[in-house]
Parts: structure tokens; C-alpha cells; sequence
DNA sequence: AAAATAATTGCAACCGGTTGCAAAAGACTT
DNA sequence: AAGTCTTTTGCAACCGGTTGCAATTATTTT
């Protein structure tokens, strides 16, 4: 049904080449003939056939947008993020659910056979490996809110997880809390085990400060809350670092079931500023985690992989700011 | 660099279309040949190309998943379940984010240009002409959480928007509430038309109960703050539908801010329950409307079109139901 | 106005697969 | 062992485009 180069062709009574290249731009075409096939086209309503070009032109401009995270509403904010960056540079994404069941491989041969251009990674829970497997099938990478490491084997960009739990430190450290609780995300999250490990080395320095940790099974309401009312059961600390926001939110949750306040009793700061910490009912005090440029850069940077694909491997560390809410107590003067 | 059939059929000394019948069930291959051919297959890393496959089998697997509701949180479980549904079919979503500026004509020629084999359409604030338009171009189209209606134009999903309305009015009428208000998403979508008919017809039969609406400007938790705002300032009702989950919890929290207590001043009765209408510090009261059926019916649907695309347009709808939590005072008894 | 140069066009091969058809190979009869 | 019926295999054309190359046409130069 639908028009082929070749019913362009005729109609216009041109050759198929002629027809093609009044639709490659760059291509050497008069006037003339482009005007003259673009009105036979558009009579036909033709309208030329990606696929069919990747064959040869070996693009597709399909990109696979890979994540686990479709149960954090910030993915939504992120994913909406990476539509439309892609679309505005005429890429399609092609999304990929990894679920608990799907095995890494399957999805490479999958994307492969699909031909995408290129691969984003978008999770701060799969393990460094994963996107490894992308690149060593020979597809350009980018791991968004990966780990950057100084000596990256993908393209990674993020923000620093242990800058990120060293300035949560500094920042309960500030409210004069003494007896200071971090409250991760899934304990093999490479994201949680850096922001882990900054949260101690910045409290080291502080010896009459108490330190606890435990984790939560996932970046989620349910198991913050859950590890959360764990924690209320039994000598709870004066403030938490939640894992992030979500997680933090279910925290608080938790926290009003028990009839205690936030900031009073305890206190709270999340990590992402995703748009529900804005929420007046929530107000939660938390780490902004530059989603926005995170997300611009990986795609400037998936941009880039296309030109030149043998690029080297970087890290593109963003700063995150604190944003100051109410769960936590004043700082004191 | 990835291998071809050709490298394949050298490698195993056969022909290419042998290789190509070993790869596509229901050819005729003899056991023997086939196992030559797959250890070939297996020693050089081949996989088939889909796309070149496309140009001829006519089927791309691609489907296109078109949405434009990528600010509201339920979605979020809106595209977990589909993707996964598409995965499970062995069929791939390309994702097509719908902003304010996309116009329809444009979308429906990139998803053309990628050959999909169909479109899905999830949104319920789009117009109906939206989904017609892929139709037009000739691809299978489900348009989930569309509007039902008893002769359709493309196939529909979704649930009664007249009914849940009636829903919800019956149910504050239970409740012994004499001023009632209706405040609905954007006023353009057919989900916040419908709602209201049901709303105000089941009403027309309570002339003793006074019946207010008015409209917020999308289903978002800003716009629901906000117009709750506006109406808690001059002489509000005593309870309201909100527009969807979100809105409503928007509007909870435009109440809180003003020091009015819910269920106590106000009540509020939403749509969609959404994970979070169930978090324990929201603990919203709601309709619930059954995604994961009609995410599941939606891809059962156009697995069936995909089959017979000439399969005449059919309405499914499903039935919501109450879920009762505490933002609404108690049923009278 | 002829020669030299540049821009445009069509031919034909190719991208990586699939598939109808006829030849070749196997399996079964008698 | 020859003859018949199936199954398997390869050939070659095709899917809808792109592109190097040579031929053609237009433009410039002298």
C-alpha cells in the first residue's frame, strides 16, 4: 500500500536514484528535478522509508534507551527528558524494560538486531558490567547516573556519589544532629555503596557523632517505609540519609504512622529533588541531582559517539546542590 | 563489522537461503543442515538483521507507543506494563513522546517512515481525531484510555468516563454530602467531559444537593493545588471529584496549606489509584480504574490486529471500582 | 564559438535478508 | 532396481532504498 521510491519515480517520470537523492540532503540535485519529484511524491503521498535506508547507509537512527527503574516516578521525569532530546536531534528511542527475568545478553542480540545506533543506559542500580556488554557488541554507550570512575570503559555521566553523601554529611553535621542514620537504596547499587561510602569518610571526622547505616531493598516508597518503621521500632537516630527521594518519601511516611514529626523528632534529606519533593504536602529537604543536564549531556554525548565512534571513553561528573525544605531542623546560627 | 547471512553460508558452505530457512520457523530445513548452519551461526556471533528481514516479510515488530502524558506519575506504571506486554509478544514500543508543539502529521509520518506495525495510543486527553489520523495512514491503532464508544473508528480501550462519573456522584451522595463539587482535568479532554456528564446526570436526580465544577488546567498536581486554591477562597463545596489521582492530591495539599482538615472541612474522592493514592501519608480515596487490564486487552488487542487488520474497530470496556480510604467522611449508616 | 570545467543525471551494483520455483536428494513402492 | 512421491536445497529475483561511476548537460573560460 504504501508509495516505494519507484512509484515516484515513475510518476515523475525520473530515475530512482534522482528521486532518492532529492531526499538525502547533501546529495546533487537541481531545482528543477527536486521540485518536480517532490510534487509527484507529494501527490503519491510517499514518504521515504527509514528502514529500507539503513540498509545500506548502515543508520538507523534508532537509539535503545535501556532502564530498570520503572517503578522510581523520577523516571518518568527522565524518560520524558530523553524522548524529547532525542526527537529534537532525530533520533528515535526504542525502549527496552529490563526486568528481573531478562538477561543482559538477550537484550543485546535484541538491540542488535535492530541495528540501533546507539545505546543509553539509564539506572543507577545495574550493575558497572551491563553497559559493558553494549559496547563489546560494538554499539556507542552511555551510561546515564552510572558511576563515573577516572578511568570509565563507557561513556558515563552522573552526578558524584560520594561528593553527594560527604555533602549530606556536612549538611546534618551543620544542624547539629549527633546521632546520624543513612538509610540506602539497594545495597548493590553502585550508586548507593558510593554515596554510603562518602556519608562515613565525612563523619569520620566527627568521632562524637553517632553513625548508623542499613538498606532498603530498592529505591522505593514501600521499602523505605518499610525499613524505616523497622528502624522507629528500635532506638531510631536523630536524622536520616534517605537513598533517595521516593525512598525518603516512604521514610516519612513511616515516620507519621509512628505519630512522630518531621523535623521535630526526626529528620530527613532525600536525594534527586524530583518534582513530588516540591510537593507542599511533602516539602522534603533533598540533594538536586541535575536531571536535566545529565540527561543533555548523554545525549551530546551519544551525539558525539555517532560522528566518531572510537571516541574515548569519559566521565561527566555534574555538581548537585542541596535544597532546602522542611525536614530537616533550621541550621543552627 | 557484525557478521551477514553470507559470512554464515561461506562459513558452514552452504547456500544463503539456507541459512536465512534456518533462522525463520516454519521452513523447511532439514535437521542436519540446520545444526551446520547454527554452529556456523554460533562461532561467528551472527544474528539476523530485523530490519533488513522487514523489507520483505512486510513486519517490523516495531509497535509505536504514542503518548503525551509524560508529567503524571501513573503512567509511569502505564508504560511498565506496556512495554513489558510488548517484550512478552516479542514486539518492540517505539517511543513517541507527544509534546505541546508535535503536530499529529508529524508523528504519524515518522511512524510511518519506521514501518511499525501498529500503534498504541495511551492518553486520555487526546482528541479523537488523534488516533484516526494513523489509521488513516493505514496502521493498526488501539487508543488505550481513549474514549468508548458504542461505534468507534479505531479500536478503543478504556472505561466508562459516564459511568465513573455517576460513580463517583453516587458516592458522595452516600456519604450524606449536600454541596458537591466537581473538579476536573482540562476541560478539552474527553476523559473530563465524560466524567462530568455522568457526574452532573447522576446529580440531576438530588435537587436538594448543590452542584458546583470547574476545571484545572491539566491532570497535574500544580494545576490541581491551584484550582482548589482558588475555590477554598471563596465559600468551597464539601467535597470533590478530582479530576484524576494526581490532581487530587494536588488539591489535598492546597487544602492542607490552608489549615483545612480532610476528611473533616473537605472531601475528596479521586480516579485512577495510582500507587501512590495508597502511600500512607496520602491514603486518598479513589476510583480505581484497572490498568493492567487495559494495558493487557489494549496488546491482546493489537496482537489480534496484527493478525486480521481488517478486523472491524471494537470498543472494551472495563468496569472501575471504589476504593475507600480517608479522604472521604464515613458512609452514613 | 570551441574548449575546458563543473553540475546533474541515470545505470547498475549493492545493502541483508526472503521466497517461488525447479532441480537434487531421500524415502517408499512394487 | 526402477519408478513414484516427498522433502530439501540452491538459484535468482525481489524488498526499498543508496551510491560510485560514467555519460550527459549546463556553465565558464578564453
Amino acid at each position: 500500500m504504501p508509495k516505494t521510491l519507484k512509484d515516484v519515480a515513475i510518476r515523475a517520470g525520473v530515475s530512482r536514484s534522482a528521486v532518492s537523492r532529492t531526499f538525502t540532503d547533501g546529495a546533487s540535485v537541481s531545482d528543477k528535478m527536486r521540485r518536480r519529484v517532490q510534487k509527484a511524491a507529494a501527490e503519491l503521498g510517499y514518504s521515504p522509508n527509514a528502514l529500507a535506508s539503513s540498509l545500506t547507509t548502515g543508520r538507523t537512527k534508532l537509539i535503545g534507551l535501556v532502564s530498570n527503574n520503572f517503578h522510581n516516578p523520577i523516571f518518568l521525569e527522565v524518560f520524558d527528558r530523553f524522548t524529547r532530546a532525542l526527537q529534537e536531534k532525530d533520533l528515535r528511542p526504542l525502549l527496552v524494560n529490563l526486568t528481573d527475568e531478562t538477561d543482559p545478553a538477550s537484550s543485546v542480540r535484541m538491540l542488535r538486531q535492530y541495528s540501533v545506533d546507539g545505546v543509553v543506559v539509564a539506572s543507577s542500580t545495574l550493575p558497572p558490567g551491563f553497559s559493558k556488554a553494549f559496547r563489546d557488541a560494538g554499539m556507542p554507550v552511555v551510561h546515564a547516573f552510572g558511576r563515573p570512575t577516572s578511568s570509565p570503559e563507557v561513556h558515563v555521566v552522573g552526578i558524584d556519589n560520594i561528593e553527594s553523601g560527604r555533602m549530606a554529611a556536612r549538611t546534618l553535621i551543620a544542624r547539629g544532629y549527633g546521632d546520624i542514620g543513612f538509610l540506602g537504596g539497594p545495597e548493590t547499587a553502585t550508586s548507593t555503596q558510593d554515596r554510603l561510602h562518602g556519608f562515613l569518610a565525612e563523619l569520620a571526622n566527627c568521632p562524637d557523632i553517632r553513625v548508623r547505616h542499613s538498606f532498603a531493598e530498592a529505591y522505593s516508597f514501600e521499602a523505605g517505609r518499610r525499613e524505616m518503621l523497622r528502624l522507629l521500632a528500635d532506638d531510631p537516630a536523630q536524622a536520616y540519609f534517605g537513598g533517595d527521594d521516593v525512598l525518603s518519601i516512604g521514610a516519612l511516611s513511616a515516620i507519621g504512622e509512628c505519630n512522630l514529626t518531621v523535623p521535630g523528632d526526626i529528620g530527613i534529606i532525600g536525594l534527586n529533588d524530583m518534582e513530588m519533593a516540591a510537593w507542599q504536602n511533602i516539602n522534603l529537604t533533598t540533594i538536586r541531582q541535575p536531571i536535566r543536564h545529565i540527561v543533555a549531556s548523554s545525549i551530546e554525548l551519544m551525539a558525539e559517539m555517532l560522528k566518531d565512534p572510537d571516541r574515548l571513553p569519559e566521565s561527566r561528573i555534574f555538581a548537585c546542590e542541596i535544597v532546602e525544605r522542611g525536614t530537616l531542623r533550621p541550621l543552627k546560627v
